[in-house]
DNA sequence: CAGTGGTCTAGACCACACT
DNA sequence: GTGTGGTCTAGACCACTGC
């Protein structure tokens, strides 16, 4: 846009932009531009309840704009989204500022670029980021070295959230969630030694449809099938760890002596927008295995 | 450098730079310009042994010569070190460049950036860096509401590295390491609960001079005790969690019943170039506390 | 070969902090 | 006001990918 007066940044070009901002906010659909005012922005324009709340840098509102598109599901996990020239014509901003946006939104595992072919929309599928949120490690070897996990679906069933549950995972009790228990055990000595034991809790309604068959069936990290089949991805978790030791039943799933003390691990996954999906207690053996964290 | 010639970047002027980066490599201190050839280099210089070894980026290279900086101390932690501007002009290089260089050690933490400050070398001495590397969060309230943790040094002394402490902090069997076991207690109920028992280990070498009282008496995160007094500064850590059982003197130390699963944290925490630097085993009781661990 | 992301530069202006 | 880092732009060239 604005060619001629190349070399210099020209007070009217800068006016002129600026205006373009300031007012063209959020049209629906079909040209989604929504630059705000940048910052110094005359004070009258700031009261407006302007659809895109924020004052900030340029590349943090295309960073919204694309994390919309991400949200929305215009690009699909796996699949590529625009090229950077593109979105900075379609953001009519300079190709510059889209980068920055994208080199964020990469920095948060939820863009992965990759050069001469594009920017994709970051997947659990992928080989090389299969255990991206299993922090449990084979205190010799590694997790390449060890293998698939062995899984075993116990059981699978649709209940009512319980006042813990749903307030865990943004729900009102009483709301539909379904509930899976499974274990994991991993190959040694020629067999497959029990290591983890998992509750998990879903909520009903995202994931309507989802069964026991369909769990068991699926080969691939579970978090894949979650993109592939419902749409939902997840880009962020939290932990709680403590020492605790199983009760009876536990010990039995998991061929342990009940005195064995184990990790508990309560994780809540988040998908875009902060919004709760997936609450997981889990028990981890650390017989053979660590849980293993860095810290910057 | 190369004035006129302004808009266009001209072979000659590319070709000039080049040659620089080329052949400029590491002078031998007053004027740190390492430039390597960028990438698309002539294979024959590939061989020699130049010094500075990688085909990077010249931001790359840039972050390596402010590293090198970071290590020697020529910059100590907490002051700022030297403007954009100027580091581009030592560099030779362009403003951006330097900054894409200060955003990388920035986002590991080795710097940090104040607008209309200044760029300040990090430091574990400030508030709310304080329990960077402290993972373990109370269930009510957080580390702020908390207050600070009670200290007590329960031993110190001067031993002989074991082949397991040795193999951990790169060090050989037999060599002189600084053993230091100490009990940290949360506020709770008007007094104070023991929380964590910690045993950690220190090469003898860099911590040469460091006794008993100097640890007791310091008021304050140790880890910028060790940077102003050692000028060792820990950069990185890796963890390794388990669940275990307290022996009887632990339990006692920690006041609890024998029977208390606790957390095992041993981690390794490294300085500058992945050197290690301390040995940290901990148990960290469960009842109150929980170790919080996000994922991305 | 064309198209993509990656690097590097140069220059303008803004927001912030100190003096 | 001066100087700092922060944002934005524009344009050049490079390296990688796939046609």
């Amino acid at each position: 846009m604005i060619p001629g007066d190349s070399s210099k940044d020209s007070a009217e070009a800068r006016a002129d932009r600026t205006s373009i901002r300031a007012f063209q906010i959020s049209l629906p659909h079909s040209f989604p531009m929504a630059h705000v005012f940048p910052a110094s922005a005359d004070p009258a324009s700031t009261g407006q309840g302007a659809g895109t709340p924020a004052f900030s840098p340029l590349y943090q509102q295309i960073k919204g704009l694309i994390l919309q598109s991400l949200e929305a599901g215009e690009w699909k996990p796996g699949e590529a989204i625009p090229s950077e020239m593109d979105l900075a014509a379609r953001y009519r901003v300079s190709q510059g500022t889209v980068r920055k946006a994208i080199d964020e939104l990469a920095a948060d595992n939820l863009l992965i670029r990759r050069q001469g072919k594009g920017t994709f929309v970051a997947t659990h599928a992928e080989q090389h980021v299969r255990y991206r949120f299993l922090k449990l490690m084979p205190d010799q070897g590694s997790t390449d070295t060890e293998g698939p996990a062995q899984r075993h679906i116990i059981d699978c069933k649709r209940l009512r959230a319980n006042a813990d549950v749903a307030r865990l995972l943004g729900l009102r009790t009483g709301d539909a969630v379904l509930q899976v228990r499974r274990v994991l055990s991993f190959a040694a000595n020629g067999g497959f030694v029990p290591t983890i034991l998992e509750d998990l809790w879903l909520p009903g309604v995202p994931f309507k449809g989802l069964t026991a068959e369909r769990l068991s069936d699926d080969r691939g990290p579970m978090y894949a099938m979650f993109e592939a089949e419902f749409g939902i991805r997840m880009v962020r978790a939290e932990e709680k760890i403590r020492a605790v030791m199983p009760d009876a039943e536990q010990a039995k799933l998991l061929e342990l002596p009940p005195a064995t003390p184990l990790l508990s691990v309560e994780r809540i996954a988040y998908t875009y927008n902060d919004v709760a999906m997936e609450l997981r207690r889990g028990l981890y053996s650390t017989a053979t295995h660590h849980y293993r964290n860095e810290l910057n």
